[in-house]
DNA sequence: ACGTCCTCCTGTTCGC
DNA sequence: TGCGAACAGGAGGACG
């Protein structure tokens, strides 16, 4: 599932394989991946040029010559460079045809992602860019602390919020918690000025960390999509035992999401 | 205005 | 063994 640091991978990668290319054509096999009229979609992007990729959160923006388009990845979206003569997947939903002769595919199994259309010089000021918090590393710990020290939500539900910080996921807001050696389930109002600093530092320090990873496992685009090493590199999430003492990871549900950490560590 | 719950999807896992 | 049910989850919308 791409956070953060996984669609900053895939907006590099990216960028090395379409900038200046022309999108010659679109095929839309599933309309609903599209926020909008799909026909629109398709008409007002044809024959545009890829000037910039762009990321806020975990949100992909493909800036063109006169439009953008906004792309959310959700659980399992992908994109793959590939020529056209290689057989269709049943989950790659969207064909770009480019200039050069290549082809752009969306692949998404559980068709949760989604593209918007924009204008490209207000595509921060629509929804649902505009209702993003600030990224982590322009994130004030005043800021943040103001938006969560009322409230009695669990601080891991807080991570996930992206009108606090965006670009956080269930995988990362697990592991921050166990960097600050804080049970997720502590709620916001229990969370004080100095822990809010070193919750902005903890997120930053893991971001910056899964991003080198991902940065240099992406060789290609293939079959296999994107993935990064990250994986590796988890303390908590999806782990059976504590790297600090050993003791079993305590796993349960958090307003509804899968939530690890470790019940001696994390107080 | 805010918090909570439901929906969207399909591959995988689990239980009978 | 086989099959159906439960589960996973980011964001947005509905609802109270």
């Amino acid at each position: 599932m791409p956070e953060l640091p996984e669609v900053e991978t895939v907006r590099r990668t990216l960028k090395n394989l379409i900038l200046n290319q022309k999108i010659r054509d679109i095929s839309i096999r599933y309309d609903r991946i599209i926020d909008g009229d799909p026909a629109l979609f398709i008409e007002t992007l044809k024959g545009q040029t890829v000037r910039d990729i762009g990321r806020r959160g975990k949100y992909l923006i493909f800036f063109l010559d006169k439009n953008a388009f906004i792309s959310h990845l959700r659980m399992e979206g992908k994109y793959l460079f590939v020529t056209p003569g290689q057989a269709l997947n049943k989950h790659e939903h969207i064909t770009f045809h480019l200039s050069e002769g290549m082809e752009l595919r969306y692949h998404d199994t559980r068709k949760f992602g989604r593209m918007k259309l924009t204008e490209a010089d207000a595509c921060y000021l629509a929804a649902p860019l505009c209702n993003l918090g600030p990224e982590p590393w322009l994130a004030k710990a005043d800021d943040i602390y103001q938006r969560i020290h009322k409230s009695s939500i669990p601080l891991k539900t807080l991570l996930l919020d992206q009108t606090i910080i965006a670009g956080i996921g269930n995988i990362y807001a697990n592991e921050i918690c166990f960097r600050m050696r804080i049970n997720p389930e502590t709620p916001g109002s229990r969370i004080s000025r100095k822990r809010t600093q070193e919750m902005l530092e903890a997120a930053k320090d893991i971001l910056d960390a899964a991003i080198v990873q991902g940065g240099t496992t992406i060789h290609s685009f293939d079959a296999n999509g994107i993935s990064g090493l990250f994986q590796s590199e988890l303390q908590v999430h999806m782990q059976k035992a504590c790297p600090v003492c050993g003791t079993e990871i305590t796993k349960k549900a958090v307003h509804g999401r899968g939530t690890y950490f470790c019940p001696i560590c994390q107080k």
